[in-house]
DNA sequence: CTAAACTTTCAATAATTTCTGAAAATTTAA
DNA sequence: TTAAATTTTCAGAAATTATTGAAAGTTTAG
């Protein structure tokens, strides 16, 4: 298979795999660039490279570095800001799981602690007080799941899981 | 708080996280809906509840029952179909990983196949070899995690996390 | 059978999300 | 400073996704 053809079965399949995690496929396509690329790039050649538009590329980019998965490089000598990608998977895999955490598993947390309040002794306030216990119970432990996943290195984490690495 | 509004604002959070996780909003929000019932609901008791049209409901009734989180269930002397949700947050967290590792994990790691196949011996290439393969032991690793959460139950996974139950 | 009860489908429409491109803001070299 | 280079913003447009509702399909009681 040649490079070109390959590079771009890459980017579409890891799109694809954003999307369906919620995240924006173009986000996701920017993020596969980077990660295809030996060298930092500008702006100007992912436009070039995804086919999309300055405010678009901005946009998304902006949101990959506020993730922490991409970082800005300067190259001496020249005014544009460049952008490489983490490629340590497994701290790719950290960073995701700390912001996904954050931006999702706490709001649910919280609403959980609002509602835990309901006030009565009908059957239906019963079966909400347990839903919403189990639901709170089940949530704390993706968050210990993810806490210790971030804590731990790779190494650790799959020695932990029996499996050689 | 009342019931109806700790009800609503559940229902509004359980919708919000299934959006944000790549899951149909209405989906989500009518599995909230069951989760809180004590008894089976009807398509029209949900389609009242949320104040959706019957195609709508049908569609995510369906697509519900397809990732075996919502069960059917039939009342003597009823014509109706009556729907009630896996209450189990444990087996609904394994049902969960189960789809999506087959919907999202697998056609990844297909494409991964695909492109190891890339020819040549550039810098290119060869950082596109390097991401391939680490992007694939990533996904088996996780493939692995899914795997293992999907075999254990809940007591020997907490038990094997070192936390209490 | 027949017809009522119920479920499913799907084309049209609505709602939401993403993208564009040009203008505004910012940065920096000189 | 000044002005060229670059980044950011954002209103409108385009694309995508979700929803409706009515018609078609299915099932079952009688």
């Amino acid at each position: 298979m040649k490079l070109s053809e390959a590079q771009q079965k890459f980017i579409q399949g890891w799109g694809q795999l954003g999307a369906s995690w919620g995240i924006n496929r173009t986000m996701a396509q920017i993020q596969a660039v980077l990660l295809l690329s030996p060298k930092p790039l500008c702006t100007d050649d992912i436009m070039e490279r995804l086919q999309i538009s300055r405010g678009n590329a901005n946009m998304n980019i902006r949101e990959l570095l506020s993730w922490g998965v991409v970082y800005k490089s300067f190259i001496p000598g020249d005014r544009k800001e460049y952008y490489y990608s983490e490629k340590d998977m497994w701290e790719l895999a950290k960073k995701v799981s700390r912001e996904r955490k954050k931006r999702e598993l706490e709001p649910l947390v919280r609403i959980l602690g609002e509602v835990k309040s309901v006030e009565g002794t009908s059957e239906e306030v019963k079966e909400f007080r347990k839903v919403v216990k189990s639901a709170g119970s089940m949530a704390k432990r993706a968050e210990s799941v993810l806490d210790l996943v971030m804590k731990l290195d790779e190494n650790i984490f799959f020695k932990w899981m029996g499996k050689k690495k």
